[in-house]
This record gives C-alpha cells, sequence and structure tokens, in this order.
DNA sequence: GCGTTTATATATCGATTTGATACTATGCAT
DNA sequence: ATGCATAGTATCAAATCGATATATAAACGC
C-alpha cells in the first residue's frame, strides 16, 4: 500500500486532480498517511502510464490547467488486489520520543518545551477530528468512521499519558541547575 | 533528528558497532523509530567522516572485523545541540488504517483477517514491552522508562479501540455475499 | 550425518519518500 | 504596494527502506 494505492482508492470516490488528492491527505488521511507533492505528481503519472486510471485536461482560465483523474476498470481491479493483503502495516516514526530518550542529557526547561509541543499538535490533531466530524454529514462508510475514531482514541492516550507521566522526567534530569 | 543523531545518541552508553546499534533499534527503539542497515552503516561512516565519533578495529576469528564506535567531545556538543530542539515530530504511516479507509471494497472476511492481524502485531509488541520491563533492572534513566510507558498506553489504546470497534466495520462491507 | 535456521558482522543498491522550492495568476487584507 | 492565501502543476537532492550479498560457525531437527 503505498501513495499509488492510496490515490486509487481516493480515486473510487470520484475524479480529482493531483491538489485535490492533496488535501485530502491534509484533512481526513493527516493522521496517518502523509504524502506531498513529490509524492501524488509522480503517482499519478506511473498510475496513468500504467492504465490504472486516465487524465482528462480541463483548461481553465489565468491557472494551469486542471489534470482530472479519473479510475478505470483496470485501476479498480488492481485496488481490489492490493486490499487483499491481510497484514498492512503500521508504523510510527517519532523524532518526539527519540528526543525523550535523552531527557536525561538536557536541559529540564526543554524537556517541559518539548512536552507542551507535543500536547500542542496533539489538540491540533483533535480540532482537526471535530472539523471533519461536523463538516461531513455521517453519509461516511463505516470504514471512514473506523478511522477517524482511531485516531481520536490514540491522540486522547497520548495526551493522557503525556500529562499524567511528565512529572517523572522533568524530576530526574541530570542537567538540573547544579549552582542549586 | 535523522538516523545520525539517533545513532550518535546511542553511542552515549557507550562504544559499539553497526550490528549492535542495529539490535538497539529492533528492541527499546522498535515501536517508533525503525532503522536497518542500510540506514545504519552510512550514518556511521559519516559520523566518522564528520569526526563526531571515532572508530576502532576489533579483529574477530573466523568473523568479519568489528568496527566499534565511540562518541567524541565534538560528537557529544553535537548532540545536545541537535537535543535543543523543541519541535520534534511525531509521525505515523499506517497502511492498516488506509486499508480500513476503503473497508467498503473488501470482503468482510478479509477486513476481519487485518484486524485479527493487526491485533496480532499489537500482542507482538507487547510481549516485547514485558521483556524489555524484566530485562532490564530499572536502572533506566527516567527518558527511557516514559518512552516503554508511552508506547505501552498506546498499544493498549489501540488493542481496545479495535476490539470495541470492529463489529461496525464488519457489519456495513459492501461486498458481502449478495448470494445471501 | 545432513540440511535449515540462527547468530555474528559488514556492505551495497534500486526504489520510494521527504521536504523544499519554482513558476504562474487571482484576490484579499493591511 | 506588499504580503499572504488559494489554485494549480512540477522537479530535485537528500534521506530512507527493504532486500540482497558475502562469509563463518554454532545449534537444532530428523
Amino acid at each position: 500500500m503505498d501513495v499509488k494505492t492510496v490515490c486509487l482508492g481516493m480515486l473510487t470516490d470520484g475524479p480529482a486532480s493531483g491538489y485535490d488528492l492533496k488535501k485530502e491527505f491534509e484533512s481526513s488521511f493527516a493522521h496517518f498517511f502523509a504524502a506531498g507533492y513529490g509524492s501524488i505528481y509522480p503517482a499519478l503519472s506511473a498510475l496513468a502510464e500504467d492504465g490504472l486510471v486516465n487524465c482528462e485536461l480541463v483548461p481553465q482560465e489565468g491557472k494551469p490547467d486542471r489534470k482530472v483523474y479519473r479510475i478505470t476498470d483496470t485501476g479498480r481491479e488492481f485496488l481490489l488486489e492490493a486490499l487483499e493483503n491481510t497484514t498492512p502495516c503500521h508504523k510510527v516514526r517519532s523524532e518526539f520520543l527519540a528526543t525523550m530518550c535523552f531527557a536525561h542529557l538536557m536541559r529540564p526547561e526543554v524537556v517541559e518545551a518539548v512536552l507542551d509541543n507535543r500536547l500542542a499538535d496533539i489538540a491540533r490533531y483533535q480540532a482537526l477530528f471535530r472539523e471533519l466530524e461536523t463538516s461531513c454529514d455521517h453519509d461516511w462508510p463505516a470504514g471512514a468512521d473506523f478511522v477517524l475514531g482511531f485516531g481520536k482514541a490514540i491522540a486522547a492516550a497520548m495526551e493522557t499519558y503525556i500529562k499524567e507521566n511528565r512529572h517523572k522526567l522533568a524530576a530526574e534530569s541530570v542537567a538540573t541547575t547544579a549552582t542549586g
């Protein structure tokens, strides 16, 4: 399940441009699958080349032409096959936790700042979740609901854990002002 | 905080070879920062070239020489500076959630299998956490404790969420045997 | 005794992804 | 008038991933 396949899946919802897909990556997919233009545009080109989507050029005034992609029957078949994989991965890459591993080398106020910033980031995700919930009138497929709920549950768990355990970290910092 | 910096941080614990670091990436770091040989060896070479570590060749019988890396004073300074970054990221890349977004295109038994496999994967992480807790006699720095606890909390939250919400998914699958 | 897996150790390489940037044009706010 | 947001495409170096190659030896199952 690479960017190509996710784009293909998004296109089952209807035709879209690379720009449109980017917006979806930034909203409903933001909390679990990031992709920038550098991944999306090459992915769409490759899909078109393989005949899994076709591309219609829609001219616009004053703006670059829209390249509107539509999934083909071959593409739909390919997607269904890809969805047969029963062991899709779930990976975390956390510079935050890596940093916390070395908290004993850091000044306590920096540790505090890192934790505050992480909580702020979690709050941003929670705001996004509320937005997604209100904007869409719940005519969503069950899968989208499940995924949003998953994001909310994990964000809440992270928030709770950090708030309840941050005091343990601040306490033991080696670099506490030795002048005390 | 790239692989180079994490390797440098690991080396504050004592000298180690690339092979040793790989084992650490597979144990205590496994749940939040993956790195393979393809990242670790080039990282160590680059660190050595920049004078942040030095390398001692330790010959062995029948096996390739060990290249034992040790952090230098310059390296320690560099690390401390890197740890001043107060906004380290925390990213998730989940092919699992991407797959679940398209559950309505999947056969229900495949959805079930995906969920079972995810739960199994979570269980493997939980086993690893128990191992880490017992093997090390808690002479750990507080940071390592915090990070392990974080992993446990999130794993538990994921497990609970999946078990409590999977029924909603199975229910609405479009592809239910229409022959019923 | 014989094949397979596991462990010790290094290293490389193509494919994918990241993150930043470039280009063009409209409109809105300060 | 200057900057920022929005709409749209596109590219590129650097970083990372995942698999594979090489070499030796102990351990395990049948």
